[in-house]
DNA sequence: TCGACGTCTGGGAGCGCTCCCAGAACCCGC
DNA sequence: GCGGGTTCTGGGAGCGCTCCCAGACGTCGA
């Protein structure tokens, strides 16, 4: 079986310029965009390109070029992954949506194969042009360390460490402040929270959102047990605060997956939900709607944020001025029967 | 601000050579694992690249050899996502374990962004050396138009309209035979199943070990009922289960999400669980262990799965021989509360 | 009429590798 | 000794683009 130097398929830029009738330096300048091309330059290239069905070469262009035409999604994932798997296809569904059509090629990076300064070493090596941080665990060192660097980033998810890095995040305070709000309208009176860790920025956020909510109306916010958004830690949460607060009537669960621990100690107690103890979760992910109440949550958008993080360094590279250092997206409350 | 043309930073391969006391064409042959180099050469080739840090330059090896030196990940979601969630960050998170070290790209591609036509295209263009298959659908069109191009490829799950496309897939059929026979050694004697779709195989094969298990001890088959995959579905099967066989003692259900809704309506009725009705479900996802009661359920390795799809891709592309077409992998029972 | 400037164009060097080729060095048996 | 192999090596063409340069053509104001 000989095999020989097997050439890729189909055409090259020349045959493209040939067709259009022009050289192979216009037919770059049009398919970058370029200006200073006429238009009917511009025209004739495009025709010929649909015609040939020409697919420019990625390796030759970034070889060539000053740019990798390439962005790393880098999911630093320090032990606490629990959180992410809900998060995870949403989000790289949206990064993939928002990349469609561009000539950005999607690579992938978790924290394992390089480590530390490997990644870093990689990242900045010219490889790509930009990365997606997904950091879950919120003092993580890698997005500050690679914003410094220079390379440009944003980061999925408000950063601890963060200095001025780039981030995009849920809104998760006003997300919080809404689910507390909306339990007081229901005329809750003893209202606890099960909040997430304290080194990661989305606990952090959602405990202050329930604060706030609390202390608007002058009411006390000593109900609180933190948690690690695992669903057996809920329910040691939920355990804790009843010993506290046997008569709490409402509970604001930082996440649904902690929630469902909740509500299995609630109701192995024998209190009716949501007749004695409203809950309400947060993340509306699958879990939410199959629970048992159907939980009420607090709902964010995973793919708009993939978009989102995805649209934000797009325009970073492309250049583009006066983008918002960071941006929060909406979260909304979905009342199912749980609240 | 006037910007130079930026070189990318690092050492280049020559310097390497210089540096190793060769020439390029042998550090080159040592990177790729060649044979024909000297013991000597190829010590001093490494320590030289370890000196210097050196890490070739993937569009310059790309577009002068005669592979691309990445492959795809082909997410290929039909509709029917919902299978997906729980198994993609495990998936991906083997897929990536097994990538580490070596110089291969991962590039990530959903169904999106070039439909049917121009993704074939964009896949069998030379981008890729080939690509992993991740497809939902059973009936998908996709695996076998792509192996017919000639492209390697492996498709995690197996493929009804397959034809004779390598695939990884668990091994459903023994997962379910595994827990049908458990039941069987339960005592149970009428035992129903809520099944997946007719058009996944993933579907049909649990329903085939679930055939095969009560056949063995002549018991009949006829408490089934088709569903989709999600939890509402599943509810309306066990309600359909019950209607025609009040009495059953047992049900084993194709999916842990659907498993939900089938308890959910099993506790309405008043059944108790495992008391009067036995549950064994599928996946052992997160669902399952915060399941009220905790669901006993068949175990696959979803890491596992992913490290196999691509050992097996890079297997062929490194021209293993007598590869095996297709390998399942083994499922196991765990067992919690509600079996 | 002239230059200055903005618009558009083609030519061609060179990005950092791989892979072919030619050849050196060494072994073997006859 | 010689021809034939196997092992090892360096030289250099060329992968398919981008981007710099030089230059051709306007159009405008002095």
């Amino acid at each position: 079986m000989t095999e020989g130097r097997s050439r890729r398929p189909g055409p090259r830029i020349e045959e493209v310029a040939r067709v259009a009738g022009v050289s192979k330096s216009t037919v770059s300048r049009v398919i970058n965009g370029e200006k200073y091309v006429s238009e009917r330059s511009r025209q004739a290239v495009h025709r010929a390109i649909a015609m040939l069905g020409y697919s420019p070469n990625h390796a030759a262009r970034t070889l060539a070029g000053s740019k990798a035409n390439a962005i790393a999604l880098v999911i630093s994932e320090q032990g606490s992954r629990v959180l992410a798997d809900p998060f995870f296809a949403g989000v790289l569904r949206g990064v993939h949506a928002e990349l469609a059509g561009r000539h950005v090629q999607l690579l992938l990076m978790m924290n394992q194969p390089l480590d530390g300064e490997d990644q870093i070493a990689y990242l900045t090596g010219g490889h790509v042009d930009g990365a997606l941080v997904v950091s879950l665990h919120g003092e993580d060192p890698l997005p500050r360390t690679l914003h410094e660097t220079g390379l440009p980033i944003v980061v999925g998810g408000r950063p601890l460490a963060g200095g001025s890095v780039p981030f995009v995040d849920a809104d998760n305070f006003n997300g919080a402040l809404g689910a507390v709000r909306f339990l007081i309208s229901l005329g809750r009176e003893k209202i606890a929270t099960i909040a997430g860790p304290v080194d990661m920025a989305v606990g952090m956020d959602r405990l202050s959102g329930w604060r706030c909510g609390l202390a608007e109306h002058g009411m006390g916010v000593e109900l609180v047990v933190h948690s690690d958004f695992t669903p057996d830690s809920g329910a040691l949460a939920m355990e804790e605060l009843l010993r506290r607060a046997p008569d709490l009537d409402a509970v604001f669960v930082a996440a649904d997956i902690m929630a469902l621990g909740a509500l299995r100690v609630l109701q192995a107690r024998g209190y009716r939900i949501p007749d004695d103890v409203a809950v309400v979760g947060f993340d509306d992910s699958v879990l939410a709607s199959t629970a048992v109440p159907p939980l009420t949550t607090v709902r964010q958008d995973v793919e708009g944020f993939g978009r989102t993080l995805t649209w934000r360094l797009l325009a970073e590279l492309a250049g583009e001025e006066k983008l918002p250092q960071s941006m929060l997206l909406p979260t909304s409350l979905v009342r199912r029967s749980s609240a």
